[in-house]
RNA sequence: GCGGGCAUAGCUCAGUUGGCAGAGCGCCAGGUUGUGGUCUUGGAUGUCACGGGUUCGAGUCCCGUUGCUCGCCCCA
């Protein structure tokens, strides 16, 4: 057991896997298209700085579990951790915000250098939604609902929630800061040292804790709608108001909270119960701050992110094979003539395929083994005559069929 | 960063008080040179994760290492 592995961390998408993987993607795709998002494709690496200066210099993903390095030219890069950053880098850096709004969709590889486990690996795979320039909370409605109707097309929403929040304006969280700082304060021989340390530096990400001693505190501790501002608290009730519209079930939580500045009204999770701690599928919410964080003017968003791999084990049953048709030959002269069969089928838009050795009866079974729906049987009897034998791999039933008929017999 | 479990054929796994390295599936070939799924005969395939120790003898017991995996933290 000495062959090379996997790099921890990493793995390999074959057969189902594969299979499992591309239709979450692929669903997210089109329907997100559905919802007038195009497709960016932006650099896997960045700048170091396009991830350290959005994310925070104190965020758990800056500080340990970045992919950084200094390439051969001396500049730093790291391996993209998330989708959001490298594409309000690339709205600055073409120039696109003199055209909002911009509905974007990504999808790819993110890393992040953690344990692995369950449904968290190091390479990993996100869909992306951005909906960048408005700033009504009908925009924060829209992407929700695109993500529900995600969700719904894998049938994975049976045992998913929408978990809601809203995180206020600037004056709003100033004031509910206060608030929970005097909380937390008073009751700091409670808190465990990363939560001591956020109370410095973060004191609503102590609300995040799913540590089991701070259960209680955290249940009990001051929640912001409260202490929202007016026209924060409407923009709440709007997101609110146009979700029922859009048909999205969801349940106030005010748990949900993000730790950065430039992240502010609605903050949103899609949790699954199937996925134990890691059951959050997907989240997101507005981020009016980042794109001039980026360098650029002051531009409204608001998106989400999802795992496809932990939607990809959500999903029931995987995607089935593709049923081929095999083209089977008696002999190489019925094989030589079997290659023009193989490309019109080929050419027809149907997938087909040919073994590269052997007698009827090994290409019979090997046929069956590749799951096809028919076998085009050619000998040299059938060839003289102008026909082949197309069998029904299914109910066994078998005629013969003119050859330039075959194609639209299969169809 | 912390804690638990596991490691034997390509895959899933057995392996008794320490005594010849095994099964099923898969793979290859034959029974059957014009018909698959069923049946049947035969065949190939191992650094028993790695290193050390105990022993006449270790897959089995002991110590260490590595890897995987599950959970905590955090996150998608």
């Amino acid at each position: 057991m000495t062959d090379l592995q996997p790099a921890r961390g990493t793995h390999d998408l074959i057969g189902e896997d594969q299979r499992r993987h591309h239709h979450v993607v692929e669903t997210a795709r089109q329907i997100a298209a559905r919802y007038g998002f195009d497709e960016w494709i932006t650099p896997i690496f960045e700048d170091t700085r396009v991830f350290s200066r959005t994310l925070g210099e104190t965020s758990d993903v800056v500080t340990k579990e970045m992919y950084t390095f200094d390439d051969r030219g001396g500049d730093s890069i790291t391996l993209r951790p998330e989708a959001t950053a490298g594409i309000c880098r690339a709205l600055v850096s073409n120039g696109l915000t003199q055209s909002l709004p911009k509905k974007v969709f990504c999808t790819g590889p993110m890393f992040r250098y953690e344990r692995p486990q369950k449904g968290r690996y190091r390479q990993f795979h996100q869909i992306d939604i951005e909906l960048i320039g408005p700033s009504e909370p009908l925009a924060d409605a829209e992407v929700i609902a695109c993500g529900w109707e995600i969700l719904k097309a894998l049938g994975v929403h049976t045992d998913t929630l929408l978990e809601l929040n809203t995180l206020g304006d600037a004056p709003s969280r100033a004031a509910y800061r206060e608030a929970l700082v005097a909380y937390f304060t008073a009751n700091k021989d409670a808190l465990s040292n990363d939560s001591l340390v956020r109370l410095e530096r973060n004191p609503m990400r102590i609300l995040d804790s799913k540590e089991a001693r701070e259960r209680d505190l955290i249940a009990g501790a001051p929640k912001i709608w409260p202490y929202l501002s007016p026209e924060a608290a409407a923009f709440y009730g709007k997101v609110q108001e146009h979700l029922a519209r859009f048909g999205v079930p969801f349940r106030e939580n005010a748990g949900i909270v993000r730790g950065l500045d430039y992240y502010g009204h609605t903050a949103f999770e899609f949790v699954t119960s199937k996925l134990g701690s890691q059951g959050t599928v997907m989240a997101g919410g507005r981020y009016d701050g980042l794109v001039s964080e980026m360098g650029g003017p002051a531009t409204p968003a608001v998106g989400l992110a999802a795992g496809v791999e932990r939607l990809a084990m959500l999903l029931d049953v995987a995607p089935p094979a593709p049923a081929p048709v095999a083209v089977v030959p008696i002999g190489d002269e019925a094989e030589a003539a079997a290659i023009g069969i193989l490309q019109s089928l080929r050419a027809a838009g149907i997938r087909a395929e040919m073994a590269y050795r052997g007698n009827l009866r090994r290409r019979m079974e090997r046929a069956n083994k590749i799951d096809a729906r028919a076998a085009v049987i050619l000998g040299t009897d059938d060839l003289a005559q102008g026909v082949a034998q197309v069998k029904d791999l299914r109910t066994g039933t078998q005629e013969a069929v003119k050859l330039p008929d075959i194609a639209a017999y299969l169809t």
